[in-house]
DNA sequence: CGCATTGGTGACCACGCGGTCATTATTCTC
DNA sequence: GAGAATAATGACCGCGTGGTCACCAATGCG
């Protein structure tokens, strides 16, 4: 009687629910979780209000999905990059043996240029989480602030004891400038028509980071103390 | 008839409306404008919902008058800090002309010191807003952070032109890194329960914003081109 | 002490939107 | 083409809360 074959006599467009994400992305953006209508959601993606509910169970539900999916795509990217920073120093060295600040420097800056691809093609998102309400959700992000925070810190701190990052910055600190700086940049993308040159941020940034503000050119003796000049 | 000398035979508490604000600021930094409830905000000032209509035209009219007293106060700071660092470079003078940059950096973190404490004092508001939705206010907050890139930018930008800072950053870059920074740490207060040392962020902040991470002890020939140490 | 005046109260209204469900449309099998 | 099964629709309901207003309370004045 083939009872197991059939499966669907209508079988539900495959496309929709994607639809509805990518519609709820952008009004999400647009107004935020709370102000967001699954009205306007749902015919943004050209279906009805009910047809929502078939593919989440309030609005919230498809909210978290898009939160998690984004969060995801960050770990991933967070992962790869520690892979790629253990392989640099067991192929390469660093620096001081066997590397230069310059050759870390481009790795770094391939690196972070990455991720700044990862968050220039999800600045909707990175707009809608700047509107977004909600415990759990703030929660989920403050939770991967933290988390990103205590990694950049561990790494810093890590090296600091290998002895060629100076041991007078607080780690602590510099996971806050350097997520911060993310961050910074991640929310003036949002508004940003044309894709600006990543790979020149990074760069600046590194060299930012690794070499300081001050001028080389008047810079004070490396390991003298400072006050001595007038 | 002195008509015009009884102007209030029963005067309103004037505590009321800072008890009202007071409120506010913890209930929005609670549960963001859009989910406190007027009902809440009154009933912790010790008043009924009614009084709160008394002193304030709507939830978001109260809202904008914390969001603009913050912004006030942030905004005297950052004029107060301008001209405390056109005296100094006035009265002592500018790395390598007069001043050392040990004595530039005790200064400058006597200033951060005092933004941070500001942004101590407030971090209810800071909490707030990271809960707030409302096209005007992120608005406003946008604005302000916009205006302090700038400001940072031009900032280093003019101070590249006297040559003491590098000039191979784009001072754009230090704007999203200063501005980050401080936002990331703000942020990291909101769940402090006692107040960190301040003075000490700063400092770290400082140095590294200034000199780098790269140690000093590593560091390359101060003007020669990197890629000659191995 | 009574009256006028204004502060203060909270039951009530109105409205907007999240979520439901009876109904209709579509697609499959035979 | 009939019938079964399910996708899709949108009118409708319920709830929560912002804001109002008739009413009460406190105070100054004569």
């Amino acid at each position: 009687m083939r009872t197991e074959a059939r499966l669907s006599p209508r079988p539900s467009n495959p496309l929709t629910r994607e639809a509805l994400l990518d519609a709820a992305r952008l009004e999400f953006a647009r107004s935020g979780l709370d102000h967001a209508r699954v009205e306007d959601i749902a015919r943004r993606a050209g279906v009805s209000k009910g047809a929502f509910y078939l593919h989440f169970d309030s609005k919230e539900d498809a909210f978290r999905e898009i939160l998690q999916r984004f969060l995801g795509v960050l770990e991933e990217q967070t992962t790869r990059r520690r892979e790629a920073e253990l392989a640099f120093e067991r192929e390469v060295g660093r620096p001081g043996i066997g590397a230069t600040l310059e050759q870390l420097m481009q790795h770094d800056c391939r690196l972070d240029t990455e991720l700044l691809e990862v968050l220039w093609r999800n600045r909707v998102i990175l707009a809608a989480l700047d509107r977004a309400t909600g415990q759990p959700y703030l929660q989920m992000v403050a939770d991967f602030r933290r988390r990103m925070r205590q990694l950049v810190a561990g790494h810093i701190a890590l090296n600091q004891g290998e002895g060629w990052l100076r041991g007078d910055v607080d780690p602590e600190v510099v996971g806050d400038v350097i997520v911060g700086a993310f961050e910074s940049y991640g929310r003036r993308m949002v508004d940003l028509r044309a894709k600006p040159d990543l790979g020149a941020w990074s760069r600046a940034f590194l060299t930012l980071l690794y070499q300081g503000l001050f001028s080389p050119a008047a810079q004070r003796p490396p390991t003298g103390p400072p006050g001595a000049s007038d």
